[in-house]
Parts: C-alpha cells; sequence; structure tokens
DNA sequence: GCCGTTTTCGGCCCGACTGTTTTCAGTCG
C-alpha cells in the first residue's frame, strides 16, 4: 500500500467496525470495507484522485464515501467519523482485536452487559456472566479468556527466519504422511514478519495427517480440529493453521492460502467478470460449475488470461494489470547472486577468521567475497584502527596473490557516517579500498532534516559505494531513522550510490516499500547480509526475498554481475 | 453505501469450524 493511503484505509475501516458494533444497516460496513480495500490497492496516494475529481469513480466508491475522503484528504479528519466514535465507549474498538470476538459479540457485549474494556471482559467471563447471554455458553467464556491472554502476551509477529525454521521442521515431520505439502500464507510471500503459518497438505488418509499435525511435539494447545482443517498453537506462541485438500484442488488452495487477502478479492472479482467463479477448490465456469482448473495455480492464473504471479508479489500492488498485459518483472533468483560484500571477521566484531568467511564464500560457489569490518569510531565492535585497517589490507592482497582461494576477495570497510555526516576514516585510507559501505550506528534520534543533511554529506564523499542498511531499523525493537526518502533516495540515483537490502534477519532494510519507493527515483540495490559468522552468510535468501518483493529484476541488484562488472560498477563513482 | 448488457431494486466473496443450537450465527482467512 501506498503509506499516503493509510490513514484513509484506516479511517474507512473504523467506519465499518463502528458500524457493525452497532449493528445497523449490514451492507453497508462491507461497502466500506470493499471503498477502503480500493484504496489500499491504489498505485499512488488518494489525495491525487481528489485533487483530478477522479474518486467517485474508484470502484465500491460513490457518491457518499467519496465525500468522506475528499474531507480527510482536506481536514485531516472526518466529521462523520468523530460522530460515530463519541457515539460508543472507546475500548470497544479494542475489544475487537481479540481473538474470535467480532463486531457482533462486541455489540453484544455492550449492549446486554454494558462491556467496554478489555480489564470488564475478563472480569465478566470469570464471574461467569457471559455465559447467560443467549447464543454464548460456558466454552465461549473460556475462549475469550484465552484470547485475552493471549492478546496480553504475545507480540503477535515472527521474524521471517523463525517462522522458517519453525515451518521446515514442520513440513518435514508431515511429509511422511502427504503426497504434496507446501507452505502459504504471508511466510510464502516473503513477508518480513509473520503472524501465523498456513500449511496445504494433499494426503491419501487425510486423518493420518491431521493426527499427526495436533500430536506434533511442540503443540500447546489444539485450537481447531476437522477433517480439511485444523489450528494448533505452538509452545513458542505461534500459531500454525493445516488444511488437507484433494489434489485436484492442490493450487486452487495454495493460491487462495497464500493470499495475500487483496490478491485474492481482485482475483475472484474478476474471475466473475470473466464467466468464472474462483474458491479454494477451483475455478468454476459460472454457467454450469463444470471445473476449469485448480491443480495447479499455473493453470488457474492462466486460465484467467494472466502470467503466472510469483508469491512475493502477490500484494494488490498492480500485480494483477501486470500479469495480464505480459508485463511482470523477471524477478531476481538467490542463484544471481555472485558474491557479498558486507561482511564481518574477527578483526572487528565477527566471530570467524578472515580465511574462514572466504572459505564458506567459496563453498556457496560466490566469484568475490567483500570484507568490510567495522570502523574506529565503532568501539563496543572493536573498530580497526587506520593502522589495523592498513594491515588488513594488505592481509588481503596477499591472499589474493596467494591464489589459496577461487573466490575473490574484495577490501573494504563498513564505515561508520558522524553525527556531523563526515565518514570515519580519512580519503586517503579509503582510497585504498575496493569498496566503502557507509551505514549509520549513532545518535539515531536526530530530527528529519538534521538527519538529512547528515546522509547528503556522506553521499558527497565519491569514496562512498553503498549506504548500508539505510533505515537502521531494527524489526520489534528500533524504528527508523527519520529522513527525506525523495532527497536521500534522488541524491543515490545521481550519485550512483548503492542502497543497501539488508539480509540480516531483523534488520530486512531496505524493505520491500522501501525498495519500490526508492526505484521510482532511478535507484540501484545490494544485497548483502551482514554476516557475523560463516553461518549467516544463508541469509542472503532473506535479501533476495525483500529484494523480489520489491519487484527487484537482476539488472538492478549489482551483486548479481560477474566480479569484472561489479568491480566496473562498484568503481564508477571514482 | 454501491452497483448493474440478465437487475435502477435487491443483491453484496465464500467456505470451514465452533459453539450453541435443533437450523444457525459469528468469526476467520
Amino acid at each position: 500500500m501506498d503509506p499516503a493511503n493509510e490513514p484513509v484505509v484506516d479511517m474507512l475501516n473504523q467506519i465499518a467496525d463502528i458500524l457493525e458494533i452497532t449493528g445497523s444497516d449490514r451492507f453497508r460496513p462491507i461497502a466500506y470495507r470493499r471503498a477502503a480495500r480500493t484504496v489500499e490497492a491504489l498505485p499512488k496516494p488518494v489525495s491525487e484522485y481528489v485533487s483530478d475529481g477522479t474518486v467517485s469513480q474508484l470502484s465500491g466508491v460513490g457518491e457518499a464515501i467519496a465525500a468522506k475522503i475528499t474531507e480527510f484528504v482536506k481536514n485531516g479528519r472526518l466529521e462523520y467519523l468523530e460522530n460515530l466514535r463519541r457515539g460508543i465507549p472507546p475500548g470497544l474498538l479494542e475489544l475487537l482485536k481479540l481473538q474470535d470476538v467480532g463486531p457482533k459479540t462486541v455489540g453484544k457485549l455492550f449492549a446486554e452487559l454494558k462491556i467496554t474494556s478489555i480489564d470488564e471482559l475478563q472480569k465478566a467471563c470469570i464471574e461467569h456472566r457471559i455465559r447467560g447471554l443467549k447464543g454464548f455458553g460456558e466454552k465461549t467464556e473460556e475462549k475469550i479468556l484465552q484470547s485475552i491472554a493471549f492478546y496480553r502476551s504475545s507480540s503477535a509477529r515472527y521474524l521471517l527466519s523463525d517462522a522458517d525454521a519453525i515451518s521446515e521442521k514442520l513440513v518435514s515431520y508431515l511429509k511422511p504422511f502427504s503426497s504434496k505439502i507446501e507452505v502459504a500464507g504471508s511466510l510464502r510471500r516473503r513477508k518480513e514478519t509473520v503472524g501465523d503459518i498456513d500449511i496445504i497438505v494433499s494426503a491419501a488418509d487425510p486423518a493420518k495427517v491431521m493426527d499427526a499435525f495436533t500430536g506434533f511435539g511442540e503443540t500447546d494447545v489444539v485450537l481447531s480440529k476437522g477433517e480439511t482443517k485444523s489450528s494448533v498453537k505452538l509452545k513458542s506462541g505461534m500459531q500454525v493453521d493445516l488444511r488437507v485438500v484433494d489434489e485436484s484442488s492442490y493450487g486452487a488452495a495454495l493460491l487462495y492460502f497464500t493470499g495475500s487477502k487483496d490478491h485474492n478479492v481482485i482475483l475472484r472479482t474478476l474471475s466473475i467478470d470473466r464467466g468464472f467463479k474462483l474458491n479454494e477448490y477451483g475455478l468454476y465456469r459460472r454457467k454450469n460449475d463444470s471445473v476449469e482448473a485448480g491443480r495447479t495455480e499455473e493453470e488457474i492464473y492462466s486460465a484467467l488470461g494472466m502470467d503466472f504471479i510469483p508469491p512475493e508479489l502477490r500484494e494488490a500492488r498492480g500485480e494483477i494489470d501486470a500479469a495480464t498485459n505480459h508485463r511482470l518483472p523477471v524477478l531476481v533468483e538467490p542463484d544471481d547472486i555472485r558474491g557479498d560484500i558486507h561482511c564481518h571477521t574477527d578483526w572487528s566484531d565477527g566471530s570467524n577468521s578472515l580465511e574462514d568467511m572466504v572459505s564458506a564464500a567459496e563453498r556457496i560457489g560466490y566469484s568475490f567475497i567483500g570484507i568490510s569490518d567495522h570502523s574506529r569510531s565503532v568501539r563496543v565492535a572493536n573498530g580497526l584502527s587506520e593502522e589495523r585497517m592498513v594491515s588488513q589490507i594488505e592481509r588481503i592482497e596477499r591472499l589474493n596473490k596467494s591464489g589459496r582461494f577461487r573466490t575473490r576477495v574484495l577490501c573494504g570497510s563498513e564505515v561508520d557516517i558522524l553525527p556531523d555526516g563526515h565518514l570515519d576514516y580519512s580519503d586517503r585510507l579509503l582510497s585504498r579500498m575496493d569498496y566503502v559501505i557507509a551505514s549509520i550506528h549513532s545518535k539515531f534520534n536526530m530530527e528529519e532534516k538534521e538527519m538529512t543533511d547528515r546522509i547528503l554529506t556522506a553521499f558527497s564523499n565519491d569514496y562512498l559505494t553503498v549506504f548500508g542498511h539505510p533505515t537502521a531499523r531494527e524489526i520489534g525493537k528500533r524504528e527508523q531513522i527519520a529522513f527525506s526518502k525523495e532527497k536521500v533516495f534522488s541524491a543515490a540515483a545521481e550519485k550512483s550510490v548503492l542502497l543497501e537490502i539488508n539480509g540480516s534477519p531483523e534488520r530486512l532494510d531496505l524493505n520491500d516499500s522501501l525498495i519500490i519507493e526508492a526505484s521510482k527515483y532511478g535507484c540501484s540495490f545490494i544485497a548483502s547480509t551482514d554476516s557475523h559468522h560463516t553461518s549467516s552468510l544463508s541469509n542472503m535468501r532473506y535479501a533476495v526475498s525483500m529484494a523480489r518483493r520489491g519487484w527487484l529484476e537482476k539488472g538492478k541488484v549489482a551483486n548479481t554481475l560477474d566480479l569484472s562488472h561489479f568491480l566496473g560498477a562498484i568503481g564508477a563513482r571514482r
């Protein structure tokens, strides 16, 4: 989603929530949600549609909603929504965040028991006041208490790498019971964080898979168990859903449960337009319900007149139009990567020796590896003094001459961008390196203007090759630093500074949406791992995942070039 | 509240699972 549209999407969804809680016409909330989805899928800020007067032409947006969007965009607030909010206690909207508690339940709890907050709801459950309501019973009470506990305890989203580890374990555990098995959901789309894991299975004996699944050793609670669908919560807190489907529906199920939801909604609508009906069992002709496709995703996309859409692109960011017009990008692949130039050794804060890192790179089959230890100011990371840096340069030169490794060792550094924007080494020293990654590791809280100036000053140093982990965020721990995307990205494009796609699982920086934004300015990128250990060189797959989610083709990722062209590309600034 | 070469009125994506029902409503994805 275009970040500018997020407040508008929230506004529309909130109207829908409140209308559902207060329970008026049951189709009005649906209309608001549909409009929200449309805005979410827009390729540019909705304010542009407001200024050229085309908002009401968007699908699902009529006169009334167009007027509300217009008012909201112009004033930053909407009288209608504020009145709605005044009509209900503020705590009701938080209740919606509880699992298995939706607008109808919230409305009823408020109408009958005057419950307006999670605390009050918990108390009512403990005092068994819920079971007295029509349609509610003992089990519902227990379930709500569990949801409250889960809501309060869990961080709710997991790092992509953590989800990978769990899902790989589960898939290999279930494989003996399955004829086909694959991970779906946001994990398959390679989102930077994952809320739960979805697994799709075909099997000769479905009951056996279900039993195996719910009996998995790391299961904490079985949330539900049916013939085709079961859910468990693992001891780690992660929820896993398993779906067992017939082989003839495998592709349809995989497509459906891979999502995103927005992608599916567009596909379904489009299917209807073309005389089909699409669900998790297949693509059917509307006329006579005959099956058109379902065994594979490829045949479904093809029946709809589209090219196959890689899961990483299925975010309703224009991929369906692109697939229809045969203009999808040919996404960069893990095998396209020729080397990794963001690696640390035990010269600074890495765990392995320089030779171990090179040897590991050679085993992967890289034609080059770049060593980029920390610069002198990063004392906690044992940053290299200028003298030690010089001796590392000489060591690498000797290593290359020795012919010990087929993989060429490039000599660089991850140089700090100091608070005033200068780099942490003299130009004279920088000039002796093959490349320079410049990163921010201090003073993260600068105001946007000051931070922007800091970065632009750094960019004015002609030895700078790569802007390392540009936003400096750490998922769930540290916010992005503030800088003008427009100024920094356009400067990077103009000065041929490569933007890093850092594949370290807690960084993923730049992430997909910023890659898309930077691409608009014509930036080029480099995928790297920021490895501090030989084992983390495999994190390149996360960098590639972000690049793919960012619509990048091979040509926009510098380290897909072979050694000589890569050297040409990183030497271009000098 | 939106939308229409089958409709300007009467539908809105749709199926699984659960819990509380005795035929269904609510939630989720």
